[in-house]
RNA sequence: GCCCGGGUGGUGGAACUGGUAGACACGCAGGACUUAAAAUCCUGUGCCUGUAGAGGGCGUGCGGGUUCAAUUCCCGCCCCGGGUACCA
């Protein structure tokens, strides 16, 4: 065989093995370099296509980094806890742990095809105790510690409780959950009613042990709170924000409810403004930014109190237009809001609370479909406007929000498209407070135009409005300036059995984590994995799941992405068992330098993952703040999908060109049965039973298939499974396709078609190492400038190309060297070698085979990097492009030293020149050396 | 609705800071080698027109603008993909 591949990679895939050649440690002699692929979850289908895209690049970015002198970390490993496999055992009783270790197995044998340069030594897995002992440390950290507001970071919460013992809480400033002396006042009554959190030293030693845990809880960063949650029934646990899209599990797809539950959450929020401003300081698309931005939605603008006329009570609104104040014609609080009975009059009071009633008994399903239905109760109730005097009614509604800001607003539905419509269904009155729109077609939302009647703000613009109201009601001290963050703290709970067990055990009641020498704290066996009769999560059904003092131990598990959000630092120190990661590792890896993985970790991985480290920073074990330098996401490589067209009701298909003369229904067909679009139809008629009398309208003798491009996936039947390709053409030439497809961060269509293209380009390489008779041939000739000039050519090419990742222009530059090259066969040492290096990031087998052809002895992989030579490629004369009036026109050799006046001279003198002057004198004559002249006519 | 990203031949794509639009591939057509096929190699290939191995016109989603020159910058619009959704 002219190119046999299998036997190459086969050989250089064991080669690197064994000798260990991609072992990463500490050597302070070299820069180092941290690329890491976003953790795969080793599910039950293997990899297809799609998978390793992203790890293809990144591998190459690897060995490019290597080439140039870096010390590379490039580890890989599992998230290996997760519900796919729990749901399978629970189906057929496999222990999960079975079923992921197999499908490690199955990822890890198609990962090594691919020819990765991964350091295995270092590969962690989520569900390894070794591993989640960090994971179970971690979390103990974070119940253990603050956010302090003043000082802006994560503090010992022994601290916090000496604070208490010398001066109580008032004078402290935390992340604390908001109104939590309600909570406690509400399960404790002996705190006094209406009390407003702050305690003094002495009261704070007054409390029981009890009652100061209570107290405690609120402030830790890892805390148990009863809070409404996303409760998905099918799947029998709770969901976080991001796991839950239009109302269903983003995995699976089954729905979710909203249902009050104690659980235990991690305190992101009080990293809201940090994880805002580190965003300016990493390197990550712009789009991705702008989901974080997003998903942490900050908002500035102000509290407000407005009285309740007539009442002691009074409402507390969150604006982020206080300018506007002089237009709020009414006032809207949510339906969960505490108040909403307490004021609504007698009269109105049923209504309310059947309004309420039925607001409250919807699913969640309904509420998002019934968005765009204007619905609400007056309660009989009036505001005072602050500002001036003015009675202003107080509505019910569900479109204001209880979990968001105060759950109460102060309604301008002449700015505010939202309040416009209530006001539009409700007729009540619209007031126009800023010029610019047309209020009566449409609220005017812009923060823009002149305050009009409004008082002491008539004339201002808005931003000024807006500082001014602010600075006034602080002075008459009824509001603040404030901002508020869409950003809620992380459920971190989950009603499961494959996940870690939380460190944590309940004495009389009281959560207390265990002391980190008994770490970690290993998944108990059971029986089953269902929940407990009574609704208990499968831990519920361990045997002597308790403390060796028979304290009963936390029942619930911990979610996906807390194995995940730490992983990077363990990878620095995998077989540390004494500490998370040594601080030495840390010191030199640092954080990653190059993250390669998809945008739909964008708001979930991406931003547990920013916090988690934050924190870590906070309490000195991670010296970076930001976990992630630059982070590229790859696009998806979506599924080229063959369609038959089955005449309605029948057994009989129609070719694609004939289709529209029948009454046809489309079909999805494999797309293994479908070669250039041509359906074997032997092949369709064998795919399923039901096929086996398939009759077909042929067009030309063929049936033709139909395309469509969609995602990948089993039942659209167009999977290309990689292994297939490298049985066919090898890990090289899979890894060239990859990215010969397209740029990494674009999704594009896989099309297994234009593989032969870079299979052919990879044999024309190999065959400049070789001579006629297929032996393996170099000739030490010296080499001539026009090889050089090919070489020195590709060699900036191939460096600048993948500098800014555009992987699929190297490979084109490859081939183009490689044509250049075959023409006058040039087999020379002095270019090959070098040449040798430039492709071996991307097709690293063959690379090394020729490498060791050429007579080295060590792998090509620490080779260096050739240096470009300017002088090889230094041209003497330019081949102009010659416009008139911007058009080209004809090609004009001149030499490079010429001055601006010869140039034009030679060019008006140019034959071509007079037939596009037509006897005119040219007004004028652009000249852009070593890019083009333009005569205007 | 709002916020991002994107629209270039039959297809994937290239053109990096405004300077020869369509590199490199796939596909297609023709040719060489072969009994034949595969493999390999050569030629052509944006569209229209044409005296067809000359020449010309049009052309980067659409409509304008700036410029000697626009795929690239500006304004307005259309379409596709992703995110988000009563967040005040």
């Amino acid at each position: 065989m002219e190119y046999n591949f299998r036997e190459i990679e086969k050989k250089w895939q064991k080669y690197w093995l064994e000798n260990r050649t991609f072992k990463a440690e500490i050597d302070y002699s070299r820069p180092k370099y941290y690329v890491l692929d976003m953790f795969p979850y080793p599910s039950g289908t293997g990899l297809h296509v799609g998978h390793p895209l992203g790890y293809i690049a990144s591998d190459i970015y690897t060995r490019y980094k290597r080439l140039n002198g870096f010390n590379v970390l490039h580890p890989m490993g599992y998230d290996a806890f997760g519900l796919p496999a729990e749901q399978f055992a629970i189906q057929t009783g496999t222990h999960p742990a079975v079923t992921t270790g197999k499908n490690i197995l199955r990822y890890r044998e198609q990962l090594d095809k691919i020819g990765f340069s991964f350091d295995w030594d270092r590969e962690v897995k989520t569900s390894d105790p070794a591993y989640y002992k960090w994971t179970q440390w971690t979390f103990i950290r974070l119940f253990k510690h603050w956010y302090n507001n003043k000082t802006q970071k994560a503090e010992p919460i022994d601290d916090l409780i000496r604070i208490f013992l010398k001066e109580g809480n008032g004078t402290i400033d935390a992340a604390c959950t908001s109104e939590w002396q309600k909570d406690i006042q509400k399960k404790d009554p002996s705190f006094p009613e209406k009390w407003n959190g702050i305690f003094t030293a002495d009261q704070w030693k007054s409390f029981t042990e009890k009652q100061q845990q209570e107290i405690l809880m609120n402030y830790r960063l890892a805390y148990l709170s009863e809070a409404m949650v996303n409760w998905c029934p099918d799947l029998g646990t709770v969901l976080a924000n991001d796991e839950v899209a239009n109302g269903f599990s983003v995995r699976g797809g089954h729905p979710v409810e909203r249902k009050l539950m104690r659980q235990w959450f991690l305190r992101i929020t009080a990293y809201a403004q940090r994880l805002l401003d580190g965003l300016e300081t990493i390197d990550f698309s712009e789009s991705l930014k702008e989901m974080q931005r997003n998903w942490i939605g900050r908002s500035d603008g102000a509290e407000v109190v407005f009285p309740v006329k007539g009442t002691n009570f009074a409402l507390d609104i969150f604006t982020t237009r206080p300018d506007t104040i002089f237009g709020a014609t009414f006032m809207v609080i949510a339906p969960e809001h505490e108040l909403a009975e307490i004021i609504a009059t007698d009269d109105r009071l049923s209504a309310i609370k059947e309004y309420i009633d039925r607001v409250k008994n919807r699913s969640e399903r309904e509420r998002m479909t019934e968005v765009k239905k204007v619905s609400g109760e007056f309660t009989g109730a009036y505001c005072i406007n602050p500002l001036n005097g003015k009675d202003i009614p107080i509505w019910v509604a569900d479109y204001v929000l209880a979990g968001y800001g105060t759950g109460a607003i102060m309604a301008v539905p002449a700015h505010d498209s939202r309040d416009y419509e209530f006001a539009k269904h409700f007729g009540l009155p619209i007031v126009e407070v800023v010029s610019g729109g047309n209020i009566s077609e449409s609220s005017y939302d812009a923060k823009e135009g002149t305050l009009i009647n409004s008082d002491f703000i008539n004339g201002m613009e808005v931003q000024q409005a807006v500082k001014t109201v602010i600075r006034r009601i602080e002075e008459m001290n009824i509001g603040k300036g404030k901002v508020n963050y869409r950003l809620r703290d992380a459920i971190f709970s989950r009603q499961r059995y494959w996940g870690e067990p939380f460190p944590v055990y309940f004495r009389d009641g009281i959560a207390c984590v265990l002391d980190e020498s008994e770490l970690p704290l290993v998944l108990p066996e059971v029986d089953t994995f269902l929940p407990t009769e009574t609704g208990d999560p499968p831990l519920a059904r361990a045997k002597n799941w308790v403390t060796s003092e028979g304290y009963p131990y936390e029942t619930s598990t911990m979610p996906g992405f807390a194995g995940s959000s730490g992983y990077y630092l363990r990878y620095m120190d995998p077989r540390n068992d004494h500490e998370y990661f040594s601080k030495e590792s840390n010191e030199y890896w640092q954080n990653v330098d190059l993250y390669i993985g998809g945008s739909e970790h964008a708001t979930g991985h991406l931003i547990y993952s920013r916090f988690w480290n934050k924190f870590l920073f906070d309490i000195g074990l991670a010296c970076k703040d930001e976990p992630y330098r630059k982070l590229i996401n790859q696009g998806m490589i979506q599924g080229r999908s063959s369609i038959v067209y089955r005449l309605k009701g029948s057994n009989r298909f129609v070719s694609y060109g004939l289709r529209d003369q029948f009454d046809i229904t489309e079909m999805h067909v494999d797309v293994n049965l479908v070669k250039d679009d041509v359906l074997d139809t032997d092949a369709f008629k064998k795919w399923r039973p039901d096929l086996a009398d398939a009759e077909f309208i042929l067009e030309e003798g063929n049936y033709i298939c139909g395309f469509e491009v969609e995602k990948m996936s089993k039942s659209l039947h167009n999977v290309i499974n990689p292994d297939d390709l490298i049985e066919n053409y090898g890990a090289d030439t899979l890894r060239l396709y990859e990215m010969f497809l397209g740029p990494l961060e674009q999704s594009k269509p896989w099309d297994t078609k234009g593989i032969e293209g870079v299979f052919r380009f990879i044999r024309k390489f190999r065959r400049l190492f070789h001579n006629h008779e297929n032996e393996f041939f170099v000739s030490e000739e010296e080499p001539s400038a026009a090889e050089l000039k090919i070489l020195h050519k590709t060699i900036k090419k191939a460096r600048e190309d993948i500098e800014r990742f555009s992987f699929n222009t190297a490979v084109s530059s490859f081939m183009i060297c490689v044509n250049e090259l075959s023409d006058p066969k040039c087999c020379k040492r002095a270019i090959l070698e070098p040449l040798c290096i430039l492709v071996s990031p991307y097709a690293p087998h063959l690379a090394e085979e020729l490498w060791e052809k050429l007579g080295n002895t060590v792998s090509i992989s620490n080779a260096p990097f050739p240096v470009f030579n300017e002088e090889f490629v230094a041209e003497d004369t330019f081949r102009y492009p010659v416009s008139f009036n911007g058009k080209m026109r004809f090609q004009l050799d001149l030499s490079l030293d010429l001055s601006s006046d010869e140039v034009e001279k030679l060019v008006l003198q140019a034959e071509e020149s007079q037939k596009w002057l037509k006897g005119n004198t040219p007004k004028k004559i652009i000249y852009v050396p070593k890019k083009i002249i333009n005569i205007v006519i």
